[in-house]
DNA sequence: AGCACGCCGACT
DNA sequence: GTCGGCGTGCTC
């Protein structure tokens, strides 16, 4: 017998099978994990396909040394799901099948947590007299019966424990427990649904694609949970995706309430061991209700009745770095494998998914109307150069300061939202125009006042502030752009007595970092929080009757074709913040560019009439989803070698323009915008065609990417940002 | 990826 | 003469 295999390498020159012989004594299962001798080492592999025959010269193959598990780790749909990926996606083989088992499992951190159980024995004798401690355990365990060592250890000391175990009195037995994830508690309390939530869920039977258009607070997250209900009954399990911020302690603490045990959790926060044992649960079918981000679209859950996306417009379901893949296109082969439904849900559909609904791709369902009647809160644009010109050059406007005020007095909450973290974005020399630099990257510092330091947002080096400018000498430093710590600082100094409190990639860091802020923030009233996008997202806040944005032109400057869409929906959703309750809520907007459209739709909470303005724009100026764009990016941290090989690529890639011309709407080569990222060199080919032969000339374009070019190489589709 | 092999410069 | 620099190529 003979396998082909993997090598869990990540390399292109490894990025193909190679053939073991399986020894005669040993049986092996297509997904399983073996150790096989590799040139002069040991290295870990997957087992891909078993034969009677070899293709290659028999004499030179070797033997699989042994097995890593005993059960076979990928199962089949996901080793149909790896060729798919690498033949659509153009990843290499062992860097997917890494994204279906846990990284623990391969490093061999982690192992099954067994702790000691201890119980009294049948007939046991007691103590002695003296040995008062020894006796206090002993009624303890008659009263609880069997509990962990660990804990009577703590509770009465360990001495007297080890010698009513040394004599007897008490056995010990080990178990295999499974950590889970620690979530709040909360009551399950199962509502009935409003006429139009059940009329979403009779809706949505069939085995395909619907996009669940619901507006913020029409109550999409119970619809879910009664599909997921419905599947369960049918003996069949469910996957429900959301984007990671909006896995919030409510959110979980839902789900468990409703469905106890069956629920698995997939995130970012849990421990490598919590991490290891959900996975487990939902391998051996102990889990049949996973809930998780991106990553959990990979989790080996068997017999799928039902796939949810939750907030599908999500930038988060698309992984940013290698291996990168879209969620949606995972979701859609596994709705296809399993013949189940798939649920894209959201507020503000992404434009494409918006427009396949139209085109009947995917079935559209309504939801127009907020569970409790309530009309969407007042958005009111400012125009900040007004401010100006009336003398106010301050961070908040007039009007968002009264209303500060307002709810001050009122005992009210408010939420500010400003999309960038640490104080300014950069510092500059105001006497010579120097900018801190990273060392590593060709981006600006971010000033980060807490700590006094400069910080790169790409790699995450600190640096010195800068005090007098390093280049001229003069201390006369202009901080750059507003971030969430400036805000803070600003409001501390309005209202001293108010507590205010910052959520960003900063403060929330360490494990349970959210909760604690959000808890904390729940009971102060009055209270401020100040945040990025994270604070956007899914926490219900009764006495929230405020919502100021900063600076919203801010995602509209990115240059990228996303961007008006991004701002779109970032709007609506901050919006949705205010007034969860009976109470009306408000929303100030301040922008320099207020009669730019986006602002007109998103203030009339106007979806529709955003979209079609948005879509249209995008047929006239040939953007997805009318055409595809496709980045080659190379890195190397010599630049003359990036630079060459991606200018040979391009050349080739030049040649197929010049045969497909009339498919052809853009074709250049550049340096990244950054240009420097961790010390390696960056650049690209920009690339756009019309759709009609979109996928063979992506192949075709693939295909110029010399195999053996010393560049990393990054392959990627309609990219979400080009730095 | 990582390890062997190999071909050149600078040292006990 | 040898030690060790890293460029090249191979791994079933």
């Amino acid at each position: 017998m003979f396998a082909k295999i993997i090598i869990d390498q990540d390399a292109k020159a490894l990025d193909r099978e190679f053939e073991y012989v399986v020894p005669p004594e040993m049986s092996v299962q297509v997904g399983e994990r073996v150790i096989v001798p590799f040139g002069s080492r040991h290295l870990q592999g997957f087992i891909v396909e078993l034969s009677d025959s070899c293709e290659y010269d028999e004499t030179k193959l070797k033997f699989i040394e042994r097995k890593i598990e005993d059960f076979a780790v990928i199962k089949p749909e996901m080793l149909d799901l790896m060729f798919y990926m690498a033949d659509k996606l153009h990843l290499k083989l062992a860097s997917i099948l890494r994204l279906f088992i846990p990284a623990e499992m391969r490093t061999d951190k982690v192992r099954e947590l067994v702790v000691k159980i201890c119980s009294l024995s049948e007939n046991f004798k007691m103590p002695s007299a003296r040995a008062k401690k020894q006796i206090e355990i002993v009624e303890y365990l008659k009263k609880n019966g069997e509990k962990k060592f660990s804990e009577l250890s703590n509770q009465f000391g360990y001495a007297p424990l080890v010698s009513l175990v040394k004599s007897g009195v008490i056995l010990t037995r080990e178990q295999q427990v499974n950590r889970e994830p620690e979530f709040d508690e909360i009551k399950s309390e199962k509502r009935t649904l409003t006429a139009l939530q059940q009329r979403a869920v009779d809706t949505i039977t069939e085995n395909k694609t619907y996009l669940l258009y619901g507006v913020t607070g029409s109550g999409k997250t119970e619809v879910y949970m009664n599909l997921i209900e419905r599947q369960l009954a049918k003996g069949k399990s469910a996957l429900m995706l959301v984007p990671e911020i909006s896995l919030t302690p409510q959110v979980l603490a839902n789900f468990k309430a409703r469905f106890g045990g069956q629920v698995a959790l997939i995130h970012s926060g849990l421990s490598a061991g919590e991490r290891f044992d959900e996975w487990k649960r939902i391998f051996f079918g102990e889990a049949r209700v996973v809930v998780g981000a991106r990553s959990a679209i990979f989790s080996p859950i068997e017999n799928l009745g039902i796939i949810i996306i939750d907030e599908e417009h999500e930038q988060t379901y698309v992984s940013e770095n290698n291996p990168r893949y879209d969620t949606h296109d995972i979701a859609l082969f596994r709705r296809q494998y399993n013949d189940c439904t798939l649920v894209l849900g959201s507020a503000t559909p992404s434009i494409e998914s918006y427009a396949k609904a139209i085109d009947g791709e995917y079935q559209l369902v309504e939801m127009p109307v907020r569970v409790n009647g309530m009309e969407m809160p007042k958005i009111q644009i400012i125009d900040m150069m007004m401010e100006l010109r009336h003398g106010n050059n301050q961070i908040f406007s007039m009007p968002l300061y009264f209303e500060l005020k307002d709810i001050v007095e009122r005992k009210k909450q408010a939420m500010i939202f400003i999309n960038r973290r640490g104080f300014s974005s950069f510092q500059r020399c105001r006497q010579c125009g120097y900018v801190a630099k990273c060392s590593d990257c060709d981006v600006s510092l971010v000033y980060h006042r807490f700590e006094n330091k400069l910080k790169c947002h790409y790699c995450g080096k600190r640096f010195k502030a800068l005090d007098v400018c390093p280049s001229c000498g003069s201390s006369d430093i202009k901080q750059g752009a507003i971030g969430t710590e400036r805000v803070v600082e600003e409001l501390h100094r309005l209202f001293p007595d108010v507590p205010i409190f910052r959520m960003d990639n900063d403060t929330t860091s360490q494990k349970n970092g959210h909760r604690k802020i959000l808890n904390e923030f729940r009971k102060c009233k009055p209270g401020i929080l100040v945040g990025t996008q994270m604070i956007a997202k899914g926490h219900d806040f009764e006495d929230v009757l405020l919502v100021g944005i900063v600076d919203a032109d801010q995602s509209l400057y990115q240059a990228d074709y996303r961007s008006i869409e991004r701002t779109f929906q970032l709007l609506t959703q901050v919006a949705g913040r205010a007034g969860r309750s009976s109470m009306q809520g408000k929303v100030i907007l301040q922008t320099y560019s207020p009669r730019h459209f986006v602002y007109r739709f998103a203030s009339e909470y106007d979806y529709k009439g955003f979209f079609n303005r948005e879509i249209n724009l995008r047929k006239v100026t040939k953007f997805p989803p009318y055409a595809k764009i496709v980045r080659i990016l190379f890195s190397h941290e010599n630049e003359k070698v990036v630079a060459e090989e991606c200018k040979n690529c391009f050349e080739k890639i030049k040649k197929i323009k010049e045969e497909n011309l009339q498919d052809f709407v853009y074709l250049d080569v550049m340096k990244s915008p950054v240009n420097k990222i961790k010390n390696k060199f960056r650049y690209q080919i920009l690339m756009r065609f019309g759709l009609s032969k979109a996928d063979e000339l992506e192949r075709k374009v693939y295909d110029c990417v010399d195999s053996k070019c010393k560049s990393s190489v990054f392959f990627e589709i309609n990219p979400n940002n080009l730095s």
